[in-house]
DNA sequence: TTGTAAGCGTTATCAA
DNA sequence: TTGATAACGCTTACAA
């Protein structure tokens, strides 16, 4: 590809000129712009953009490091990334699975000089430490922390709040025996949901009972799986948590299977609000939260940084998780008649 | 950040030193070696990957350009690429929604430098000429191309093969009537599909009816305001087939809503297998086609390229789809037994 | 085995 | 308004 001194040559002025014209400094003359213009044209010439990061010191990219790619959540937080960082002009490196704290930092590391900043989503509490590391050699933001640091701003999903509501909810239908399927350990987000679930059995006055705590991994395939050992538990729970919502598609297929009825014999309620949700047979009573703002609020958060148009850093921010009332969890009345 | 040329005064040699024993030279004293190690993990230094790009003219770090990132199949792909590449210890750029074939290449040109190559999906027909605008600038690899280039590797999924085969699969369960939600006009999975299923339709010598084709755009939504199109249509179809999984869903939910039997009265099936497939109501027959295994061919396949490790250029690459029975479609005998 | 120095393609600081 | 020229941080001949 043709560089800066190609063009000025075909145009005939200097490269200092041509930086000029392709950074839109006012202070070249018309002809001699056009002239530019014409020459990189014809030459299909586009600065490089590691020279450019070089001498600048800026890259106009962010990198984004992330647990997993797997499924519609990250999707969604990455559209929101890409979206967002593409009208602020700025590049998206992505770069995911780290096995550990150590790949964590390495991943980090090796982005030195591509990238102006970092989003981090380490949802696991092993790669915690890692961002320690990382928040001196990068202007980061987290996403979904699992701990509370000073050193960046964060934001996060209100995982508890929406927990402890979904929860209050089937409890005010009139549900006591409330099951939940667990999120995998040491996912901050399963952690949450599960931390919302028992202080919504508390704030009810219900003890809650460890066989009534599922463990699952948020894929389907699980909540499949757990609803076995929901139907084993005795007396059998009349409502159940699933941590998200893809264990609550498993969940409701293999209730149908075992020939139990979803509102009638077992409520169930999930969390995300997928798109297929509504579309769900009943439909999925569960909680939104939005998960491309994610995406959009890290790189804001982020970019504020960068261009020193934040007030403070530090900032920590909870988008908010509704509840989205549909058919799986049922009525009071349907409640009432429930056959046990 | 700390430079090499600190880490040089730090160990006391020359920053060719500093260089070689990061680039893991053979040509440099064990004990000095060790001297750079220290002295770099102490200033916690680690190479500039801009300066580097820029002396060697490799980044090590690929493009992908996409129309969207809405959804488990771009999700999927990204995630096949992501893995794919770090393997190959390459990074990952991404960047989508673009309006137009400009942007396309503008999207292509600004990633000048930072890149040794592109993976490109431009499945609108509308985007079509932007790749043979890019191809000269950059080695490129086409997923899902909807047009031959002898300039690129291209690696596609078999819709048309995987459209045709679960047809034939519903003609051969002894329907007549079978209809299709088709995907989003201009999209080339989408029209790949409907081609197969047209394809399906002859070869059963079933005149093609077009108000059996109705329009969707792959969303849940869609599939789910298809069906009152689908039941006004007379006499009705006997099948139906969802030009992808996610429209299914939206199907499957409409015909219970509108107390339409599946499959006792109406056959339904997808494309894609997604996660959830499995665990509709009832379990939905679809194609299975490996999203993954499109993002990770399309790496090896730019790579194979870079690396001049492959035989020659051009190639065409075409992953399986494999037809996946389930309930969805009922039996011959279902069939026989169908109210009509 | 190690060091010196010339680039890589830009931007930015001077002078003119 | 323009043009030389020195960085930017690195790799890599070439010399020692």
């Amino acid at each position: 590809m043709a560089t800066i001194r190609d063009v000025a040559r075909a145009a005939g002025v200097s490269i200092a000129t041509v930086s000029r014209v392709f950074n839109g400094s006012s202070r070249v003359g018309e002809q001699t712009a056009s002239r530019v213009w014409t020459a990189a044209g014809d030459l299909d010439y586009w600065p490089n953009s590691a020279a450019r990061s070089l001498t600048t010191q800026r890259s106009h990219a962010l990198g984004v490091l992330l647990p997993d790619l797997h499924g519609e959540f990250f999707s969604e937080v990455i559209r929101g990334i890409d979206q967002t960082a593409r009208r602020e002009k700025f590049q998206v490196l992505i770069s995911s699975s780290h096995a550990d704290a150590d790949a964590l930092v390495a991943a980090a590391r090796s982005m030195h000089g591509r990238v102006d900043g970092l989003i981090i989503m380490a949802s696991d509490t092993e790669t915690a430490g890692a961002v320690d590391r990382i928040a001196p050699m990068f202007p980061v933001t987290l996403l979904n922390p699992c701990q509370e640091t000073d050193s960046c701003d964060m934001v996060s999903l209100a995982n508890f709040a929406g927990a402890q509501t979904v929860v209050a909810h089937l409890v005010g239908l009139g549900h006591h025996r409330i099951a939940t399927v667990a999120g995998p350990e040491g996912n901050i987000d399963a952690e949450e949901r599960l931390r919302g679930y028992r202080q919504a059995l508390r704030d009810a006055g219900i003890t809650h009972e460890d066989d009534q705590e599922i463990p699952g991994d948020f894929t389907e395939r699980s909540g499949h799986r757990a609803a076995l050992q929901l139907l084993s538990i005795a007396p059998r729970p009349t409502a159940v948590f699933a941590a998200n919502d893809c264990m609550a598609v498993g969940l409701l297929s293999a209730l149908h299977e075992s020939g139990i009825e979803v509102p009638d014999q077992i409520a169930v309620a999930g969390f995300d609000d997928i798109a297929t949700a509504r579309y769900l047979r009943p439909p999925l009573t569960t909680v939104r939260v939005d998960t491309f703002k994610l995406g959009q609020r890290a790189v804001q958060l982020l970019l504020d940084g960068l261009e020193n148009r934040s007030p403070t850093t530090g900032q920590r921010e909870i988008l908010p998780a509704t509840l989205v009332v549909r058919q799986s969890c049922g009525s009071t009345r349907q409640r009432e008649q429930m056959v046990l």
